[in-house]
DNA sequence: ACAATATTCCAAAGAAGATTGGAAGATACT
DNA sequence: AGTATCTTCCAATCTTCTTTGGAATATTGT
């Protein structure tokens, strides 16, 4: 083996993490592991992919070392393989936004304005979360609040909020956050409140972005 | 368009950064243009690549908003977009590095046991070349020395070394720096300068490295 | 205008990746 | 053992990416 083959294989190497995060399928799957670990037919379901080829995306994201699987029972549970891909994967999509217009304009499309609706920084929850009075809701599915959540928080999951409104407080302001920054639930659930008369914002950036900032985060049923 | 489309399109977006990633002969393109602007021949030679396929990869590179490009008469010099992408990438590198073991494998494969070779820390060159008596050599290419190199630092380009031996002083300690923490050059060097008996070690990293910790450097001519 | 040089465009061929349906493998429960 | 459930493997197809040689384009200098 001369030496440029061991060059060439060496950036080859390199090129599997590229290769890994260059599918929208994979990123998809990346952030919703974000939320927390799960099964290969439910992300297949969440991400709206066949079984099969979740799976075998999946299994190249293990093979990038992005992604860890453990068997419990007779499924299979995926996870991010540690913290540092969580931010990592933050931290490509904050660089794709910092320099292609294009993303800036999907993420618009997508999610409509979302600095129109006056997101709550993190931190300024966090004081108020101890001495302000305010709702924090959680509008992701179920299995991802139980599997961690902001203390505190109630989880409507976004598609029950509709018929739920009656449920809410009228008088008290409303944070509602999901899974991150380029995350739909918030913004809509917050469109929809203040579309019946509630006092709602979106919280800015969704329960990993909340994680990573040292925030604390509950796990289990509570609420 | 409905909300899915919107969503894989956004997706999309951000998984153009990581198939700009994705490929080896463009992380290698990268890598040259960290050390400087550059022309497509140029580059071509460099990393062993046909013209045409180059130019080609360097489109790729700037609709991913990597790179840019400007003409300078006859030719087209490409550079990165800005320093945040030379950071970037070796935030790529070193995750990559940290969670594939194949890195490390193909790392040591191609350059040797660096660590053996006794890396002189960067801030440590930093206060000796303020005080003490050392040799700083750059065995890059005579136009990366150019475009910016260590101040004082002497080019001596790695294929030229065995035949300039003797122009070099016996009793100083020489610092042997090239492109970075994955190129050949410094590490060959030192092996070839202790082989005639010189006192050589290589510096932790190359010329981005430096001055991605805010170390000074200069160019031009020089020495 | 013409020639020289450097780059990009283009078409074609080959390589690699994505997706699917169905078969095969694991595991748990009866 | 047999059945049900979930996951992976497999083979086939389709799409996208890579690479190449040559033609076309842009710029400079004569």
């Amino acid at each position: 083996m001369d030496e440029r083959t061991r060059k060439t294989n060496l950036y080859e190497q390199f090129a599997r993490v590229g290769k890994a995060l260059s599918n929208p399928a994979r990123l998809e799957l990346l952030d919703l592991l974000a939320q927390g670990e799960r099964g290969v037919e439910d992300l297949a379901e969440a991400a709206r992919m066949k079984v099969s080829n979740t799976s075998a995306q999946l299994r190249e994201l293990a093979r990038a070392g992005l992604v860890d699987a453990r068997r419990d029972g007779v499924r299979v549970i995926y996870r991010l393989a540690d913290e540092q891909v969580e931010e990592f994967v933050g931290q490509v999509q904050g660089f794709a936004a910092s320099r292609l217009a294009e993303v800036e304009h999907a993420a618009r499309d997508y999610l409509g304005d979302v600095a129109a609706l006056d997101p709550v920084a993190r931190d300024e929850l966090a004081r108020r979360l101890r001495d302000g009075r305010v709702l924090v809701l959680d509008v992701r599915p179920e299995a991802e609040y139980a599997a961690g959540h902001i203390p505190g928080a109630v989880n409507v999951p976004h598609d029950l909020l509709a018929a739920r409104l009656t449920d809410l407080p009228a008088g008290t302001e409303i944070v509602a956050y999901c899974r991150g920054r380029y995350c739909v639930f918030a913004p809509d659930a917050v469109r929809l409140l203040r579309d019946h008369g509630f006092d709602a914002r979106p919280l800015d950036g969704g329960l990993p972005e909340w994680r990573r900032s040292g925030l604390p985060v509950t796990a289990g049923a509570e609420a």
